[in-house]
Parts: C-alpha cells; structure tokens; sequence
DNA sequence: ATGAAAGCGCTAACAA
DNA sequence: TTGTTAGCGCTTTCAT
C-alpha cells in the first residue's frame, strides 16, 4: 500500500526537533538554522513525509483553488478560456477545477454552495443561468466571476464580448452578400447571452432596411445537434433563406451537415457565418466563416478579476472584449433572384 | 461581503445545544429527538450555516474526491470519458476534478503529489508518459487507474481497449476495399497506445500480404493540427498513397481538411478512416469512417475500478472493452490502377 | 533559533 | 437522547 501515516510529529521525533521547528523549515526556512533544517530535512527524505494539504489549507482558511463552472464541457469553446485562466490561476498559485453543468440548473447552486463549505475560493461561472432566489442575495454570495456569460441585473464582476455589436457585424457581411433571408441559430432564449446575439441580429437586419421574421429565427443549446434539429425544424416549416448565422460554430457545424444531408451545398446554395471560432471551424468543409471571441484573454481576465476580488478588491466591473469576424469559405454572394 | 463566520458553535449557542448535537443533526438525523432537530434547522437557517467541508473532509481523513488527468482537455474523446467517470462518481458520493496535462510531463508527478496531500483519494490517468522515476516505486503509489492507456511494464489497473485489433480491422477494411498503399497517421511514438495501433496497422498489412513501408507512417500528438501537418509532411516527400488510416478522429480531420487544401478529395481521391468516433465525426463532410472506442463505458469502469481500489480491493486487472468499426462516407473503393 | 501550546471546525467515541 | 471531550495535522503566536 502507500508509504503514508508519515506526519508531522514522526519527522519531529526522527529530527530531534519540535514539531513547530518541522513546519518552519518547510514553510520559512530562512527563519531555522542551516544544521537544523538539514538534519529536518533528512528526516522528511526519510518518512518520505508530504505535508496534509488538507490540514494546511484548513488551517489557513484558505483553498487556493478556483472551480471554473461550464455550461457544456464538450464545446471546445470553453476549454480555450479554461487553459487561459488556468495559465493566470498559475501564476499566482491557485489551482482550478473544472466542472460541467450540463442541463442541470441546480449545479450553479451546488458548486455555490461548494466554495460556501471552502472546498475552493471562488467560482467563475461559464453558464446560461443564475438561479433567480440568488438574484436577491447578491450581497451574501461567495467571490464570482461571470465569462463570456451574462446576467441581467446581477451586477458581478464580468468578462464578455459585445455580442451585439458581433452579430450586427455578421450580419452586415451576408447583407453585404446580398443576402435578404437570414436565419438565425440563436442560443437558448430567452438567455441573456442569446437574447443579446438575437437583438443584434434584429440590429443588422433593421439596418440593412430588412423586416424581422420571427420564423427565421430558431433556439437551439448551442450544440452541433441543435444546429442540425434545426435545419430540420425550417424544412419542414418549408422556410426560405439564403444564409444562416448561427449563434456558435457547434450550431452552424450542424447545420452545415444537416443541410449536406439534404442535398443542399454550403456555400453554393446557403451561406453560413458561426460565432466563436474554435480550432475546428478552420478544418471544415467549407472552412467556416466565423466570429472569433478572444478566448484565451477572455480567461486571462476573468482570473484576474477572481484573484482581484480574492485579494479584497471590490469593483464591480464589466469588462468587454473585441471580437472579429474571420472571412473563409463558408459565405458566397446571394444570387440575384434571392435579393 | 459574504455570510460566513457563522460556525457550528455559534448555531449550537442559538439553539441551545451542544455543537455535538448539531453536528449530529446534519449529519445522522435519525438520531436526534425531532424536536431538538427543529430547534437546531431553525438555527441553521437563521446563521445561514453551511458546515465546512474542509473541517469535516480533514476530520475524516478523505476527500471524495477524485482527480482525472487528461493528456489533452480540448480533445472531445476525452469529455465523454469525463462524462462516464462522473456518472458513477456521483452515484457514490465523489466528486471529480479534471485537470489538463498538456505537453507537461511533470504533471503526473504533481497530480500524484496532489493526492500525496491529500487533495483528492486518487487519480485516474489518461495521458501518454508515465515518469520512469516512479515505475519503481509502484507500491508506494497513491491509488491510481489508468483509462484508455496503457504503461508497458507498469501493473496498474487499466480499462482500454484492444487497439492493435481495432487497427487491423481498419486495415482489413481499407484493404478489403482495394487500397495497399495505405498512410497510418500514428499517435506519439514511443508511447504505448500509439505502440499499440501501429502493431495492429503492421499486422493488418502482413495479414494482406503488403509490405511494411515506415515512410508511410508519421507520428503526431492524436490534434487537428497534427493531423494537417503531417499530409503536408507527405506531400512534400511526395509520398504515394490511397488511404489514411489516423489514430484520432481529430487527426483525420485535420489530413482531410489539409489534403483539400492541396486539391485532394475525401474519398475520392484518397480514403481516411479515424479512430475515436468523437460526436463531430458524424457531422464531417465527408462523415468519417472510424473505429468506435466504447467511452462513456471506458469511463464508468475507470471509476468503478477506483472506487474498488479505494475501499480497500487490491486486485491489478486489465479491462477490455469492445470497438466497433462505423462505416461512414470517408472511405470508397481504391481506383484499380492503384491496387 | 527553537519550543510550547492554542486552535482552525468538525466528528465520533464515550459518558451520562 | 444529549453532552463532554479528544483529536484530525498543521501553522502561528508567544515565550524562552
């Protein structure tokens, strides 16, 4: 079995030292005297003794770790802010553990309720949903971060892009095109996160002189499914459009697929733009026309703010990040009799 | 700033009872008067109380908790694993952590250490490198099960499955459709898995009676990007062939979209089949032809093995799960002039 | 430079 | 049924 039950006290006993004298040498060695900490560390090498972290961080009330909480684990998008904050949590000694919430809303509560019982510092919340008997308690929350989310009238410490403003650009690229009949893969509505992609759509539409049609629009959970679902949702409703902008590239990668399975060719017969950007929009077929979000910095910031606000720090901010829309393979101009 | 402070002690003032009582009524109900229960929840509430997990996980000298190391956290093969472990974690009570290894070697060793410390009961692997200097030491390891992989020479508890059977079944299928000069994209030689598929890829081809050729296969890390530059790697050396057979999903996904570039079509022109069956595959264009790993099961057993390990089974087995070979569109007969 | 001792918050054995 | 009490292993005053 293991080479445990070395504590403490048996390496105090081997050194011939107190076990106060043990502990500095590990925490403080510049406080013991050189022969002291050799003979102490002999004897660590000898019980091969690892110090309880349990212990440690119990007694110091203090984790040092952060739990990331992430509304799908398997959308790759998530897992480039994960190793940005990972990169930050680093640096400054934290670990960070991450968790799924897939479809269950009460894992927000739980993992709250984790950093409440100290099992970490803090929480950064990746998710569509903030339990609304929370929304009141504002003030008796532990340390949050919201990434790339967010919630309408909490006032917490967020990283976001300006999801408006991205998709009125998508959507004056296909207008652009000359595309008139644009449906929109929206996230699951009425999320705040969706509800801000659907009213830029709404913005770019309104823009280009285009009435909104509340048919072209279609909710999905940002998956590679629901892009395909819904595709299949518009052929049987027999809508018409020329190109889709969908609100992640999971979505817009099923849709794309779906459509295939169809017989219709993208971008010959439909057009179609994605938001985020992962490393697979590249490797599609077509390449996909995306908006890139920063991720990685998305991360960066959102730990920073957790370390900020774990250091007593109290600002409320909300922090906004640029994004770009990354031209490639998967939009092609309308034809004539489409505009 | 939060409600904390409140402690079981004070809980016991304001209920007037001892905080054994407390302790006793949150923990074993049934052995408190209901009375006396009301009193203590009442007080629970008004403190708004939550027990300590770091005091009671100390006090009880184990965590429930698990960590998963993964050798890449942004490959979907892996979260479904993820998704298995979690599944009968759960159902008994641990959490699980999932930590990313990237490129770090030293990870496993600090992961090890982390359980050393007591911050979780154990540590399921899935990375490709076991550090030489602890395969001596293996009866002084914390409890640990490796998934998917698999350390020559290291008598750990293992679920994975037969991966040269698998690749000669790809094999036998390419070959069954005409191809010989078939390309194998391979995982990071020396490791064991990547070990593992090319015996099965060189036994396939003995099977048909083809030559083994090494400058047909080239090592990658199992990513997109390993994939893409490894046709490129080709290409240059104008390697002929009619097939890939790649040892990720991700990997042929990335030679697919790196042929197409160079103005080769998938099947077409050339054939690929994958290994993994991540979600995206099916949603490809062409849908890849791919062994099936078996892997929300891979994971359940992992954990299984792991909560047996934990309460005390000592037993060192080796579990092997069936593959499935899924034809889908990425493979097509070889053009007889190539046979 | 070192040691003695208090105590982090909790659970469980034992006593009442 | 409830209370008293002894730690879990460690860090950190405070004394020496």
């Amino acid at each position: 079995m293991q080479s445990d039950a070395s504590n403490i006290r048996q390496v105090a006993a081997i050194a011939g030292v107190s076990i106060a004298t043990v502990s500095r040498t590990l925490q403080h060695p510049e406080l013991v005297k050189a022969e002291t900490r050799e003979k102490v560390l002999a004897a660590v090498r000898q019980t091969n003794f690892v110090s309880n972290a349990q212990a440690r961080t119990f007694r110091q009330q203090a984790t040092k770790a952060v739990i990331v909480l992430v509304r799908d684990i398997g959308n790759p998008f998530y897992l480039e802010i994960y190793k940005g904050i990972d990169e930050v949590a680093r640096e400054a000694g934290f670990r960070v553990l991450l968790s799924d919430a897939r479809d269950d809303d009460a894992q927000v509560q739980q993992h709250i309720e984790m950093v409440r019982q100290k099992q970490a510092d803090g929480l950064i919340l990746m998710v569509g949903h903030f339990p609304a008997e929370l929304t009141e308690k504002i003030d008796q929350l532990p340390p949050l971060v919201i990434a790339s989310e967010a919630f309408p009238g909490l006032d917490l410490p967020t990283v976001k892009v300006d999801n408006a403003q991205a998709s009125r650009q998508a959507i004056a690229y296909l207008v652009n095109e000359g595309h008139r009949r644009i449906v929109h893969l929206a996230g699951p509505l009425p999320e705040q996160l969706a509800l801000e992609r659907l009213e830029g759509y709404r913005a770019g539409l309104r823009e280009a002189g285009i009435s909104y049609n509340d048919k072209l629009v279609v909710p999905g959970d940002y998956s590679i499914e629901a892009g395909r679902s819904a595709v299949r949702r518009l052929r049987e409703a027999d809508t018409e459009f020329s190109a889709i902008f969908a609100a992640s590239d999971q979505m817009a990668i099923g849709a794309i697929s779906e459509l295939r399975r169809l017989g219709q060719k993208v971008p010959e017969d439909i057009s179609v733009v994605g938001f985020d950007d992962i490393i697979l929009a590249d490797a599609m077929d077509p390449p996909l026309t995306t908006i890139r979000q920063p991720r990685r910095e998305i991360g960066r910031q959102a730990m920073s703010m957790m370390i900020a606000r774990l250091s007593g720090e109290t600002a409320r901010t909300v922090v906004e990040l640029p994004t770009e829309l990354v031209p490639r393979e998967s939009v092609r101009r309308a034809r004539p009799l489409d505009s």
